[in-house]
RNA sequence: UCCUCGGUAGCUCAGCGGAAGAGCGGGUGGCUGUUAACCACUAGGUCGGGGGUUCGAAUCCCUCCCGGGGAGCCA
């Protein structure tokens, strides 16, 4: 039995498919059933003359998402959605499905996420998460053909990587435990152990955060590269994005497409998207704090950047944009002194243009013993907890960086999506767990 | 946690002090190939819960619950 994605090798044949009613029409003498399989969508096309009385009628009865199967013969059509239809035979009606509650008009999105493990049949949601599937899948790509080794972090952890976000507790045993955060500590020690390592896990975000670019738990793509100074740490992230971009495009073009319709700016985005190419710009924080000034944001420079000012910021550059080198009292304990300013760190932020915020955050590791501890001291951080991070400046201290980059919001960016709540195939939002 | 908008038919919404409405979906019938088909008829409601004001409340007020958008924080 084939798939509906196959049936363009066989055209003229007859074919037996099973798959669910994914919608239908009628006109007089004809009855058109749209099956759907997950691979595609099929118009099955029923003639008053060509079948049994028993077929047209069920033809004629059946429900939105009845499981059934097919037979006919496979031909192209020009006015058939995708150029191919089924003159059909027979029909059997395998699982009935009454009153199937997403039907093919407009729902508010409460009502969809509420039905997310159905939503997930409708079009726009398969062409997401082909996406994303595309999308994941050339990130790993990527980093094979770099000779990565994918080191997986736990889940599981002791205790807070940055002391910053609110942390999803655990019982464990007779004591606590909380969700990790980042697997970002755990990739250090893999960079020595491995030289050039990344992993892709859920990051936990127990922070009560209601906007288009936050999720509770979403999954973060970390390298980590020993030998890699704060430069190169920038140049792997935009050879990385261009790649998964140009894979994006070759791969997922009709998809893309589909994502785009109702999209304003849709052709202006894919222009963009087309001609990414390294380098990105890069604009240091002090930079950008003088820039803000010039375009009238009154903002104190050793602040960190709100929603607002990320924005004035990324709209300025037609592609992402690196922002590099913040003050130290606004970043957390592990990252590199500038040797040039003590007052900043060597790191950096990739915002996306168009308001997506950001989407990559990394950094030089700072690599001195002493420093890192004054760094811990001045956080507020329990010691014990990190001496096993600290064995890594005992044992051969080296210089390595690496950064973080949430796949949902990499996704948004490049489909267009205005949520990222669609990115994920189950959602998980502050107020909401279910389905 | 704060700001803001909302909750009326299965869904999307209108009505905003004086007899509960539309479109879609469901049902029935019609239509010689449809493209979110179309046409006709039809069923369908504790107007989020509680309290108050009023001759009269979906409509005004208070309160609670639920959801959307945003801020902070972050990927």
């Amino acid at each position: 039995m084939p798939w509906i994605e196959e049936l363009k090798d066989h055209i003229g044949k007859e074919v037996c498919l099973r798959g669910w009613v994914y919608n239908r029409r009628d006109s007089g003498k004809v009855r058109f059933v749209l099956l759907r399989d997950g691979t595609g969508i099929l118009q099955c096309v029923f003639l008053r003359d060509e079948v049994s009385d028993s077929t047209f009628e069920l033809a004629d009865n059946l429900n939105q998402e009845a499981l059934i199967e097919v037979t006919g013969e496979v031909r192209e059509f020009d006015r058939a959605p995708g150029g191919i239809e089924m003159g059909a035979k027979t029909l059997r009606l395998i699982a009935d499905s009454k009153d199937y509650p997403i039907t093919p008009k407009e729902h508010g999105i409460d009502f969809l996420l509420s039905r997310r493990h159905l939503w997930l049949r409708s079009s726009r949601q398969h062409a997401l998460i082909r996406c994303r599937d595309t999308m994941i899948r050339a990130f790993h790509c990527f980093f094979e053909k770099l000779g990565f080794i994918l080191i997986d972090p736990p889940m599981i952890t002791p205790t807070s990587c940055e002391g910053t976000s609110e942390l999803f507790e655990v019982a464990y045993f007779d004591d606590v435990a909380y969700l990790s955060q980042s697997g970002q500590l755990y990739m250090e020690p893999a960079a020595a152990a491995f030289g050039k390592v990344y992993c892709l896990a859920p990051s936990f975000r127990a922070e009560k955060s209601k906007t288009r670019r936050h999720l509770t738990e979403f999954w973060n793509l970390e390298p980590e590269v020993a030998f890699l100074d704060l430069s190169g740490d920038m140049n792997l992230a935009e050879d990385m994005l261009t790649f998964v971009v140009k894979r994006l495009i070759e791969k997922r073009g009709e998809e893309l497409e589909l994502l785009g319709k109702g999209q304003e700016n849709f052709e202006a985005h894919m222009k963009l998207l087309e001609r990414l190419e390294p380098p990105f710009d890069r604009i240091s924080y002090t930079e950008a704090v003088e820039f803000l000034e010039k375009k009238g944001v009154n903002f104190k420079w050793g602040e960190k950047f709100g929603a607002d000012e990320e924005a004035v910021i990324s709209e300025e550059f037609s592609k992402p944009v690196f922002v590099h080198r913040y003050p130290k009292k606004a970043t957390p304990f592990y990252m590199k002194e500038d040797p040039d300013n003590p007052e900043l760190v060597l790191n950096f932020d990739l915002l996306a243009p168009e308001g997506y915020g950001e989407i990559v955050g990394g950094s030089q590791r700072e690599d001195d013993l002493a420093k890192l501890e004054a760094a811990i001291e001045r956080c507020n951080l329990p010691r014990e907890p990190l001496e096993w991070y600290l064995d890594m400046r005992r044992y051969g201290s080296f210089e390595h960086s690496g950064f973080g980059i949430g796949m949902e919001r990499t996704l948004a960016w490049i489909t267009g999506v205005h949520h990222i709540r669609e990115t994920i195939p189950f959602p998980r939002l502050m107020d909401r767990i279910y389905p």
